[in-house]
DNA sequence: GAAATTCCATACACTCGTGTATTTTCAACG
DNA sequence: CGTTGAAAATACACGAGTGTATGGAATTTC
């Protein structure tokens, strides 16, 4: 089948004819913006690094806000898939549901950093862009419902489970910080995972994991 | 002394003719970078903002480049300052020092959120910039190093000490986040104080207050 | 296999930002 | 006052990035 065992019939990647699609430049947005933020997202780059010329881009984009406005768009439709999935549990037991929660969040969608990178520069600009800023809290509230939801499991006060999601995820927007630099000597995901486990979870359970009952507060 | 008592001798701020110095230039990228990321800082928009032309600004800085180190030395200068001070206790009594150091670092040397937003925009550029990413790992062990000495007057154990420290600290970043944003329904310092101390400070002593002793482990 | 559609290259005009060289203003000082 | 030196304006050359208009190549589609 392969003539030549030196040159495998899989061109690299593509080299000959790409023929992108708006998928593709929005991938490249996506890269750029991980690598060096989203003022870095430059469609003149984008077409060097894609092998194109712009002539491309202004085919399969109106301008550049409207690249950046479909990056985050899609962002946006991918965290509300990601936040639907996790709401059901994945353990009968609350406490190894959070863990597992836990350890989703740190990795976030891969091995590599790039999610939590995005994410990073996401919010360095909503710092300076108010749709952003608003898109951003609305992510972050649906988070904390989630987590909220997950620590009613472990405790009976509403107030202290929301306080405790609260500060999990505090921990967590800490952790994409420390996790998301190049030196590797650095606090790693089994690491963080560990002690926000002990100190914020398990250390917290004020009620067995039992069934759950019908009535959980009698006067309320 | 003073004549007339309707237009005292100190003008308006500097409306004629301001005379910059190095420092004025500094204060407005900083500014700069507050607002707009360190990608914002431009030596044509500084000049407007200052009122003045840019040939005023290559007599104070050699270029650019000059100008970013320049105010990343002056911000590590602060911070080595800042960290120093920090290091005595505020009390005699670990958990209220604690308490206190938390709150001076939640408010981060102001009523207003500039450093704050300045240290996240500063380490957005660390994403991008070894030297930066070493200079904010220096600072961040200098300060996990702070915390860690702290939180060892309350926890006996040396490993829970920089486990508590390292949480603690997370969450001090991810409040960065959560408070540097322009809407303005989000948790509060206040708020984020009181949790963070119950749950991170106060119900993790495990050692009374007492006097400090001689031999405080007799067996190590 | 010709035509229509999709995708991309090229050329142009424009803005914004940097850096340098030169001149001009301003303030202090004698 | 006139001189000196610090501070700023002006003018110029340059690069990088955007957006548009138009032509050309590559794929479908019939």
């Amino acid at each position: 089948m392969v003539p030549s065992p030196t040159l495998p019939p899989a061109p690299p990647a593509r080299a000959v004819a790409p023929r992108l699609n708006r998928d593709d430049w929005l991938d490249a947005a996506f890269a750029a913006a991980v690598e060096h933020g989203f003022d870095g997202v430059r469609v003149l780059v984008l077409a060097d690094t894609l092998g194109v010329t712009r002539g491309s881009f202004y085919w399969h984009f109106k301008d550049h806000a409207d690249l950046i406005a479909a990056l985050l768009g899609r962002w946006r439709a991918a965290e509300q898939a990601s936040n639907q999935t996790l709401q059901e549990p994945r353990s009968e037991d609350p406490v190894k549901d959070l863990e597992l929660l836990l350890d989703a969040a740190l990795a976030h969608g891969g091995a590599d950093l790039s999610n939590m990178r995005f994410e990073l520069a996401l919010r360095g600009l909503g710092r300076r862009d108010t749709a952003v800023a608003a898109m951003l809290l609305e992510v972050d509230q649906a988070r904390m419902a989630l987590f909220a939801g997950k620590f009613a499991r472990i405790t009976p006060d509403t107030k202290t489970a929301m306080d405790l999601a609260a500060l999990f995820y505090l921990t967590i927007v800490g952790s994409f910080q420390a996790l998301s630099r190049p030196q590797a000597a650095n606090p790693t995901k089994q690491y963080l995972s560990e002690i926000i486990g002990r100190y914020l979870v398990k250390s917290q359970v004020k009620l067995a994991p039992a069934p759950p009952r019908r009535s959980e507060n009698p006067n309320d």
